[in-house]
DNA sequence: CTGAAAGCGCTTACAG
DNA sequence: CTGAAAGCGCTTACAG
């Protein structure tokens, strides 16, 4: 069944040691090119792979790195479960593209809680970990004091340092705030609960840049919540006069109103505009069909990867918070 | 940084050696109560982790299980992505529980089409595979060849046996039949292609068999296509003539559908009903929420756990086929 | 350029 | 019940 063919198989078959074996199908100094050759196509010949875990027992190092999603992203499907999930999976190709092995951790609120390292962690089965979604402050800071290697993806601490690459949630705001004053629109609500959570936070501050930039004026009251403080969902509470434009923090939340809208038999975008941030499945689930800021989860995949190699090599490594730029895509929702 | 402690430090610390710390931890025969009691205390006081590695290397098996999906259903986003995520987050928690590590591992359909062993395994990093969502006859074929132990999840092999685990379509389509009988309706259209899958195909025929039993008719050419055969979905023909009933082969098309009806201005459930499979997060994204069947999703992901490890201890082990039983959801979808 | 020796942390016979 | 010895497959100094 396993083709269990080892270096000693090789070194036996060419007459040499293991070590030369060793060293040759690792690329290291101290074998001839010749003779490297050889060894390396026999290797080919045989079917040889590596046994990870003598190299990783030797090494110190697993190769694999931890994906910590908490439990109550997947569980409760009214959040955007699927969106950590597709995440997981950018991470984990580009992982594998560094010849890492990613491995998805789901984090019970218990062991959050009481600020439980993950068991792949502490077997070693992982040499570091990649939060993926809010986690509280309490668990991260743990983390930290343990010296363990880590990159928050999405989201950030606030009373202490971690390295962290985020969607540049200000810039989408803000290019979100241009396009509606391009369109000769300055009448908006925005629709979100400002104290849920940062990212919320930083788009309508960047809204709001736009506006100053052009000297035209956005009351900081024209926000309507469409969660609560937790981040569950609530109700919309849709206003009598309604505005020119309604800017939602995400497309989730658009694809609510705009049902909400139809079912009062108001026509978006012909009534009144709607746009959103995320560009996820969400944008293209019912018509108009949203224009929203597309998040370049690709390019914060592979940052993140790049980070958190560099974490586990070098332990001095200096923290740092990388911002992706994200893009504005038009479509119907705004005419 | 990293607690190093090993079975030596215990072992020095309590005057004994490794061989009986080892035996204590691991709940093995030839150590005393007492002296066994005061290992595992002291192991738990110094924080001890076994070293996975040394144990893999030595025992030959990592305790991991690769879990393949192929790329094509995560990078188009089209179908069912999200949900192949979910069973993977629902495996890994499986497997979690019983000791084991779930590895995501995404499937090119270049190695797929090349017959490429995915690297964990071949760099054991995993003891065996599980399938999510269809890969070809021919690369399943090489995998059972090689007698690599895998279980195949929510589809199976049709030129040759392969253990699998699948949500048993003909009940769901029989408990769907009975229900809409029971209301007194029995003019229904389906919508899907016959020939697009096996559980599609496997769900039109319970229908069919829950009206044979009650001796009421259906013609085999009341069927409408979602998509074509290799699946790519192609908009829906709605009849001049409206069926008392559309069902759907699953809850996304029947989504599709419900817009396509409020568009011609068709109310649903008053002028038709729609029902449809699945319960997933289509079910409830548009109102009428939808009259659907359920998925025991937990019950498949644990019999492909337990089922995977069975093969991995037994070699000899035989083949099975586990229908998971599925359940009606009624909801608004049908008056 | 090549290899003998030692060791990574653990477990499995086997001997006492 | 307890432990000395050997070995899993590999890599890292170090010697020739």
């Amino acid at each position: 069944m396993d083709n269990n063919v080892k270096m000693k198989d090789i070194a036996e078959s060419l007459g040499i040691s293991v070590v030369t074996v060793s060293k040759a199908l690792n690329d290291k100094d101290g074998v001839g090119d010749e003779l490297r050759q050889k060894i390396k196509d026999l290797a080919m010949k045989m079917g040889y792979n590596v046994n990870r875990f003598a190299k990783s027992m030797k090494e110190g190092f697993s190769n694999s790195i931890g994906i910590i999603i908490c439990d109550r992203f997947l569980i409760n499907n009214d959040s955007k479960s699927s969106i950590y999930l597709e995440c997981y999976q950018m991470l984990s190709t580009e992982l594998e593209k560094k010849g890492y092995t990613g491995i998805l951790y789901t984090l019970s609120e218990n062991d959050e809680f009481d600020l439980v390292t993950p068991r792949i962690y502490r077997e070693k089965v992982v040499d570091g970990l990649i939060f993926l979604g809010q986690t509280s402050n309490d668990y991260i800071k743990n983390i930290k004091e343990k010296d363990i290697p880590y990159v928050l993806f999405d989201f950030y601490t606030t009373d202490f340092e971690s390295d962290c690459i985020v969607n540049d949630n200000y810039l989408s705001g803000f290019q979100l705030g241009e396009f509606i004053l391009s369109k000769g629109l300055e009448d908006i609500i925005f629709i979100g609960n400002l104290r849920a959570t940062l990212s919320i936070q930083d788009r309508f501050l960047g809204i709001l840049k736009a506006f100053i930039n052009k000297n035209k004026y956005l009351d900081v009251n024209n926000v309507i919540n469409d969660r609560d403080e937790k981040g569950k969902f609530i109700s919309i509470d849709i206003p009598k006069k309604l505005p020119q434009v309604f800017v939602c923090n995400c497309d989730q939340v658009a694809f609510r109103l705009i049902q909400e809208l139809k079912n009062k038999g108001i026509d978006v975008p012909k009534d009144c505009g709607v746009v959103s941030f995320d560009n996820d499945i969400y944008a293209t689930l019912i018509e108009p069909y949203l224009t929203t800021i597309d998040i370049n989860v690709t390019d914060m995949s592979i940052e993140t990867v790049k980070l958190i190699i560099k974490k586990i090599n070098d332990t001095n490594h200096r923290t740092s918070k990388i911002l992706i730029k994200s893009k504005l895509i038009i479509r119907e929702s705004v005419l």
